[in-house]
DNA sequence: TGGGGTTAGTTTGGCGCTAAATAAAGTCAT
DNA sequence: ATGACTTTATTTAGCGCCAAACTAACCCCA
């Protein structure tokens, strides 16, 4: 007889998820530490020696009392650790560099065009520079996309708004990089960002809404993002509204998208008599105090409202957050929104606190890179063997000084 | 040093799973039982020998061999467990005995007044009743109630159509009863029904919708019943479907029951001229051909089409299933409902099947007396101390012939 | 009739985690 | 400064489950 791994249901990801809470907290006394990953004391005092032998982690200051004896501190002993993300979009990639932390420590910008029959190779192109220029010790890669996908590890895309069909982005990225790959929905990406940095340290059930182009919904429940029976839940953008109504993107008509998206923002300042050519325009008219721009937002923002009224009925979410490329202009929107969310919610659940949160254009491909920092903490799999490799580049450590991948190699 | 009792995540659950299993799906060989419950053959094996020596569980005849191997059936020794289910409505609570297997053993209906002052003490008698004519081994009781409810263990109760609000149902009950108590709200106890006895058996994730006099939705994700944050999700007869329109029950207006709800369909057909006083008079209308009752149907038919395509398109659930007392007007229903359900549904989505389950007085309370068969498979814990308390008496076997409660002892 | 192939079930070693007891290191009040 | 209380960390025994290797029992086909 020999090996033998019992996995029981929670996976052997315990270590990895100290390694990650201690990355994105920072130093965690050994007792926080359990009470945050919900795990007893002894596991955490067990683990944790067998890290500190590894030299994985060290032991830092004692924190004040609180009463008891003072708390030893733990911390990574090198913070050289981080990820790439990416986001694609319909003509550009833009590319961040993460530490542990969620600090940026490099953005770039790439023109692409994903109507070109090797897009995906010159995807990997983009890629395989960031691999290059990364110092330190890469867990792996995270891409956001616009669209449905399978499994963030397999990674099989459907992406009307790219024209790309059955992609096999996770393979061919996997491939051609020799690093761990995630890919995932572009806003289930936002959520995951905001389960390690936002939102998650509070709550464990709850909505990140983006408004812009598009308008998404990602769905986390119990601190792991809900990606429903085929990876598309939280497709709030096409909610119908009405029985009838313009028609969306998709085909359908009455679609929220096709009321509120930013090109039906555009149509209906038009209606108005608006002369505006794209949506800053619009809510610098807005700002400026026009009545028909801001009849524009206070319209949209009731539909919203009431539709999030819908979703937080059927979600029961303990708090919303809003974000995304539109929500600059929010302050026109909530005029028509704060009425109509809470005039259309049932009165036990009237309280439902929301959240707006600035935007800047980094945002996207951050939320890609959170998404693999936070397999140390994927309970539920969704990562699939791609999480595995990347818990066990984060064992392995910093490695040779450099932490270049060696191109290739990897299955 | 002592005892020690791990419960890895997985919490102990598994033997009573099995016996769970061997009640619901009858005689199952240890193979099968392995992949029903996820679990390793291994781990069957082991626990099967301990359940064999404490003579719960017996081996029965071999099956047909499929090519390797026949496999030997595993029977429950006694099948004499049940559970027993109540549903509280406005005006009469029905109480069903109901064996492992599913089976109604014996229905009665009793009338209530949840407005009287002492209407749980009231419900604690008639459940003592069924308690005390219950022939052998009482697992619990499941109670379904029309309103929300915090937890199934403490099972504290807001049901404005009762009247009631802040009602300790769970804890009075367990006080009087001496049984194991499991409240909840009562279109989830169908979906929990589903999950034994229906589309649990081939799918993991979908929704369970009711129409009648309220509009209710049970959501089911990976095999389990999704409550919320705060227990109130899938209230979907709360979803607004316009800005303005009819009022509703719950004060707000535009919600999808202010529509379709029994009470907003008769006034349908009031506003259409037709002088009906019940549902079942405008069903026998449209049976009868009258085209302004069936518009009415139709019309509500769209309205319930356009509000599940929301639904699933936030939830993306396998399948939905229909059913509830309403259930049996559904081909005046289906007009309007397919080609609205269909039309607002994503192209990629189109393909959601729905499933129409007929109906009878009984399902409800046989629904929340699944409520405690369904403990055995309940990993996530929602039954709380009380599920615990029904595992042990899932073990614990037959006991002393007659199976009766010895009351007030029990915490 | 006697090997492949296939499915069912068991044995064995051992991993991952826990609860409970215990030790350690402080605060606070009197 | 002595004891009561708190909070942190460690030790210990052991439970629940698993993977891998193995045995068992049947089919099919040459």
């Amino acid at each position: 007889m020999s090996s033998g791994s019992g996995q029981s249901a929670r996976g052997d990801l315990v270590p990895s998820a100290i390694l990650g809470l201690l990355g994105t907290r920072g130093p965690t006394s050994r007792a926080d530490v359990a009470r945050a990953l919900d795990v007893s004391p002894a596991t955490i005092t067990q683990l944790t020696k067998d890290l500190l032998a590894r030299g994985l982690v060290m032991e830092l200051e004692h924190a004040p009392s609180l009463g008891g004896r003072p708390a030893r501190l733990l911390g990574l002993v090198q913070s050289a650790v981080g990820a790439i993300g990416a986001k694609v979009t319909a003509d550009h990639v833009a590319v961040v560099d993460v530490a542990l932390d969620g600090t940026v420590r490099n953005s770039v910008v790439h023109p692409f065009d994903p109507d070109a029959p090797d897009a995906i190779d010159a995807l990997g192109h983009i890629l395989g520079d960031a691999v290059a220029a990364h110092e330190g010790h890469l867990l792996g890669i995270g891409v956001g996309i616009p669209g449905a996908v399978d499994t963030q590890a397999s990674g099989v895309v459907e992406a009307p708004t790219l024209g790309w069909s059955d992609a096999h982005v996770g393979a061919v990225l996997r491939s051609t990089l020799g690093v761990p790959v995630l890919v995932e929905n572009d806003v289930n990406t936002l959520a995951v960002a905001e389960r390690l940095y936002g939102l998650g340290r509070a709550h464990s059930t709850y909505l990140v809404v983006t408004i812009g182009r598009g308008i998404g919904c990602g769905i986390v429940i119990d601190g792991a993002v809900y990606r429903g029976a085929s990876g598309g839940a939280g497709e709030i953008g096409h909610v119908p509204m009405a029985q009838d109504g313009p028609r969306c993107g998709c085909g359908n008509v009455g679609c929220l998208e096709a009321y509120i998206g930013d090109d039906a923002l555009l149509r209906s300042a038009a209606e108005r008599g608006l002369d505006t050519s794209s949506t800053e325009a619009l809510a610098a008219l807005a700002d400026a105090g026009d009545p028909a721009a801001r009849a524009v937002y206070r319209e949209a923002g009731a539909m919203l409202g009431r539709a999030l009224a819908g979703v937080v009925h059927t979600v029961d979410p303990e708090v919303v957050v809003l974000l995304g490329e539109g929500i600059g202009a929010w302050q026109h929107w909530e005029p028509g929104f704060e009425p109509s969310f809470r005039g259309h919610l049932m009165p036990g659940r009237r309280g439902v606190p929301f959240v707006i949160e600035p935007w800047d254009e980094d945002k996207w491909a951050l939320g890609a890179a959170a998404l693999v920092l936070a397999t140390p903490f994927d309970a539920t799999g969704a990562a699939g063997d791609q999480g595995r490799l990347v818990r066990e580049r984060l064992h392995a450590g910093a490695g040779p000084a450099n932490g270049n991948a060696t191109v290739g190699a990897h299955r």
